[in-house]
RNA sequence: GCGGGAGUGGUGUAACGGCAGCCACGCCAGACUUAGGAUCUGGUGCCUUCGGGCGUGGGGGUUCGAGUCCCCCCUCCCGCACCA
């Protein structure tokens, strides 16, 4: 073996020393226009700038696996070659350190979350500096630091210190929600004061709770989602479509608890709408469609026995239809509306078997609590229900329906009331069946049609009253049609609503941020003032809430902070001398700190205020009219699709609201990184063994001699096929992993893993360094008066071009293509003593630098130049070299390739065609044939067409 | 069920509507080697009577020309899932 061979243990040698001269010359610490951090902002201030992030790591302690930095490294060649093409690049990085896996390590441990959370931290510090990733150091911290938290904590209070105002269609202080009160120009919007006085009328406790009513962050007694298993409650986010935890997989029970919310249906049609301005997948922003779910339809109002049932459907033009109506079980008019007695005629299925409504409907409504959504499912997803004994006017003809509760209509949806169109809607149509209820169309099915609900596309039919009739009409006309004359008569009006509920923002757990809020005598929420933050974690014996029998619905959270009792009761002087108050002991849930930390990145050690106007101007303000502005590209999991993602925004939409940033949202270009899987293998028992060592022999797989059976899945500890960054590090280094995890495909593209296939990319970069390195010798081998021939300016510039196209489009493996094809080229032409002219040499190094960052400073160096070749500029392409003087052109003949010829780059259609008639093949084919035409396309090919 | 995305050699992939398969893995052959799971060079879609023919999940269409655009179908992946 040469002396001097690129071999994995040089390559290590070579990045732990590239690694400690950047850290040592604080190479990647990117200047800010101005503040702490603006040292060496000359250098940079006439390059546009990039701020290029990733979604930070939950520092969980588990081992890495080589998907992991998939993401990472897409952005750190993204940053690096966006600082050598003339950026001023921001690329930071941190930790989301509060959380669940921590918090159950300390309650099994007893040692304090803070210390492992740590640890895994340094840890993974440690892993990424290792990877080779630019980020600039002095910008990292973790969400659990005070200094940052406390500001998580203060935009909190400024969620708590705002209101939404529709008719601006953005939040404002609460201040000025107060005023407007007060002034008379504005009342409480409905369903904020149900004492029913004016306000002027109300006291200084029923002022607070209306105008309490109106925050952004208000305390909310509802139905929520509470795992006894995990002792906590759960945000819709957090709970499966079966009903269960996803963190534990325990059983989760609606129950009505009193819990801070968040507003953030306010923001819903913005949320909407502005996902057309984000450079993201649409399959992401389809996601988030769906899950904000907005539909159009309207309110109807039927009349009954007490106050008027209110329900929200898509299709009113249906109405005529409409057989009954179904309430969800926690509807609040169930009680009022349940008669005395069945009458005696009573159809046996509609009472459940109760002697009466109001037995019927308790133990219906019993049922409907305790179970949980994965019995519902269990059940085949049969209608249940029972009638409450009375009736609701249908107003447009009149007919009197009976009205049911059913657990197939969601209480937190629309007005969770329906009409049921049993003609149109099959879960109408199974519950009518069910329950023997009468079935009238009300759209013209086609003549072939089988029976059941019709949900397709028709006239309407037997759709008139005295004043109005839809027969005839389609189905937005009729829609139209029916909406005006529900208008008209006071009985409905159209209107939107939204899947998307109230974000509910209180946990019973110790490892998250304390609320910035203490309750007065009255037990009126009071913020914490800005100069008494953070409200810090207080230390505790024990870390766990009070968990229960995963199937006990009937206890109560129990929160660790309640027994710090010291903590809890509180004396301060917020303004009318020291009282006393009780602190929140409820805590964040984990995506709270996540929502922001964008913008913490600017300038992390701020304690004066949130983010400096300017630096969030420079790195995140809009760019042109229109523009939303935020980060220019974010990468991470598709698994944060709407839980982080949609939040996130939220926050930022509300900062931007009051003021606090210029940018509308905080992630203009998101890209979603594949994720990675491998190959595992199974016994004739079924166990999985160790991929590492199963050899192929003949296409058979074998393990110990023994065959086995391939799978392919995650990579995991389960399926036994995890590889992991040291591995791959320890034996290739960190360059060739780095190329080879970015070589495989687009950054975005899930891809299966080959370990032994990346030797492709340590041969490429052991032929890059043989172009500047003689293996033997270990001399730098570039010919310094040597002109490059054209053969070779042309790959070069071709290379250049190529490389630019994929790294611009997150698309490394063309680039890497493209690389290889020039160092190709270069050992091939310059094969034996021919050294590689320096320019050419030069424009390899620079090219692969982004990509092999540690192999091309040590080139670079070696080359002669003192300073990185992190700041070096990217190559450009000469337009000159990249057209050849002449271009082989395909001669076709009814669309098939018969020959090529060699014109002038330059050559007209004209010339094209004469060359092509001159070839000799072209002219035995053509000749006899009538040419019915001919399509020459200069530079492309000619197509005669018989 | 509804919505979305994707199907190209043995494998990962590449191809402004213009020569399908760049580049790499694997495989085959060779070179250098005491040796090779190192390195280097060449070959490698399928069929072939060696003329050529056939090939981008299947079927149609638009076009001089389709992997690429349109329609139908199949398969796989992802999301949502009683949302009125």
């Amino acid at each position: 073996m040469p002396a001097h061979r690129y071999t994995a243990a040089l390559a290590q040698q070579i990045e732990l020393a590239w690694q400690d001269r950047w850290e040592a010359e604080g190479t990647f610490h990117t200047p800010n226009p101005t503040g702490r951090l603006s040292a060496g902002f000359e250098r940079v201030a006439d390059r546009p700038k990039a701020f290029v992030m990733d979604m930070f790591p939950y520092p969980s302690g588990a081992g890495l696996h080589v998907g992991h930095p998939l993401g990472y490294l897409g952005t750190d060649v993204t940053s690096r070659f966006l600082r050598m093409d003339g950026h001023n690049v921001l690329h930071p990085m941190g930790y989301d350190a509060f959380g669940l896996p921590a918090e159950q390590y300390a309650v099994q441990t007893g040692q304090h979350p803070r210390v492992t959370t740590e640890a895994n931290i340094a840890a993974i510090a440690a892993q990424l500096r290792r990877l080779g990733v630019d980020h600039d150091q002095r910008r990292t911290f973790a969400t659990i630091d005070p200094g940052y938290y406390r500001w998580t904590q203060w935009i909190f209070t400024r969620l708590f210190e705002a209101w939404f105002d529709p008719e601006q269609d953005r939040a404002r202080p609460i201040a000025e929600l107060v005023a407007e009160l007060d002034a008379g120009t504005r009342s409480p919007a409905p369903g904020t004061d149900d004492s029913g006085l004016p306000w002027a009328e109300l006291d200084r406790v029923q002022r607070r709770r209306v105008v309490d009513a109106h925050r952004l962050a208000y305390l909310n007694q509802a139905p929520v989602n509470w795992c006894p298993g995990l002792g906590t409650v759960l945000s819709n986010e957090e709970v499966t479509a079966d009903g269960r935890s996803e963190r534990g997989n325990f059983p989760v029970f609606r129950r009505p608890l009193t819990q801070w919310m968040m507003r953030i249906t306010a923001y819903a049609e913005r949320l909407l709408t502005d996902l057309d301005r984000l450079d993201w997948s649409e399959s992401l922003k389809l996601m988030q469609r769906n899950w904000i779910g907005r539909s159009t339809g309207a309110r109807i109002r039927f009349a009954s026995s007490g106050e008027p049932v209110e329900v929200f459907t898509t299709r009113p033009d249906t109405l005529f239809g409409a057989t009954y109506l179904v309430l969800a079980p926690e509807h609040p008019l169930v009680g009022s509306l349940t008669a005395a007695a069945w009458p005696a005629d009573v159809d046996p299925r509609w009472t459940g078997g109760a002697a009466t409504p109001g037995e019927a409907v308790a133990a219906y409504q019993r049922q409907a609590s305790r179970r949980s959504e994965l019995d519902r499912q269990a059940e085949g997803r049969e209608k249940t229900g029972v009638w409450l004994g009375t009736t609701a006017v249908n107003p447009v003809n009149g007919a009197r329906l009976p009205v049911f509760i059913a657990d197939y209509v969601l209480t937190g949806y629309g007005t969770g009331a329906i009409m049921a169109v049993p003609g149109e809607d099959t879960r109408d149509f199974e519950f009518a069946e069910a329950f023997g209820l009468p079935v009238v169309r009300t759209v013209q099915p086609p003549a072939d049609f089988a029976g059941g609900a019709y949900t397709g596309p028709g006239s309407m039919i037997n759709s008139s009253n005295e004043e109005i009739s839809l027969d005839g009409l389609g189905k937005a006309e009729a829609i139209a049609a029916v909406t005006g004359w529900l208008v008209a008569h006071g009985h409905g009006e159209a209107t939107t609503t939204y899947k998307l509920r109230d974000w509910l923002f209180s946990r019973q757990r110790y490892w998250g941020e304390p609320f910035p809020i203490v309750y007065d005598a009255d037990d009126l929420p009071v913020a914490v003032p800005e100069s008494m933050l953070p409200v810090l974690l207080p230390e505790v014996d024990d870390y766990s809430p009070t968990t229960f029998a995963d199937d006990d619905a009937t206890s109560a959270p129990e929160p660790p902070l309640s027994r710090a009792t010291e903590w809890t009761t509180v004396t301060l002087d917020l303004g009318d001398g020291p009282q006393q108050y009780r602190r929140e002991t409820n805590t964040m849930p984990n995506w709270a700190g996540s929502c922001w930390y964008h913008l913490r990145y600017l300038d992390p050690a701020d304690d004066e205020q949130l983010v400096d106007p300017e630096l969030e101007r420079y790195w995140l303000g809009p760019r042109s009219a229109g523009d939303t502005g935020g980060v220019d590209l974010y990468v991470g999991g598709v698994e944060h699709a709407v839980l982080h993602l949609l939040y996130a925004r939220f926050w930022h939409k509300v900062l931007f609201d009051l003021g606090y940033v210029s940018s509308e949202e905080p992630f203009r270009r998101l890209v979603n990184q594949g994720y990675i899987s491998a190959f595992a293998y199974t016994d004739d028992r079924g166990f999985h063994v160790p991929a590492a060592d199963v050899v192929e022999r003949d296409g058979q797989y074998l393990y110990e001699g023994r065959p086995v059976t391939r799978e392919y899945g995650k990579m995991g500890k389960s399926l036994k096929n995890v590889v992991t960054p040291d591995e791959m590090i320890e034996a290739y280094g960190v360059d060739t992993f780095r190329v080879y995890e970015m070589s495989t495909g687009p950054l975005d593209q899930s891809r299966p893993w080959e370990t032994k296939a990346a030797v492709g990319s340590q041969r490429l970069l052991q032929r890059i360094w043989r172009v500047v390195v003689d293996e033997v010798t270990g001399a730098v081998r570039v010919a310094d008066d040597v002109q490059p021939d054209d053969d070779t300016s042309r790959a070069l510039n071709r290379a250049v071009d190529g490389v630019r196209e994929g790294m611009g489009s997150l698309r490394f493996n063309v680039a890497i293509a493209r690389i290889t094809e020039l160092t190709n080229h270069l050992t091939q032409a310059y094969a034996g003593e021919r050294p590689v002219p320096r320019a050419v040499a030069e424009g390899l190094v620079l090219l692969v630098a982004p990509l092999a960052p540690h192999l091309a400073e040590e080139l670079w160096s070696r080359l002669g130049h003192p300073e990185s070749v992190a700041w070096a500029s990217f190559p450009h392409a000469e337009q000159r070299w990249l057209v050849d003087d002449t271009v082989q052109i395909v001669v076709q003949v009814n669309g098939k390739v018969r020959a090529q010829v060699a014109v002038p780059a330059d050559a007209d259609a004209a010339a094209l065609e004469a060359a092509a008639r001159a070839d000799e093949r072209i002219a035995g084919l053509l000749d006899g044939a009538t040419v019915r035409r001919v399509v020459a396309v200069p530079g492309r090919l000619v197509n005669f067409v018989l």
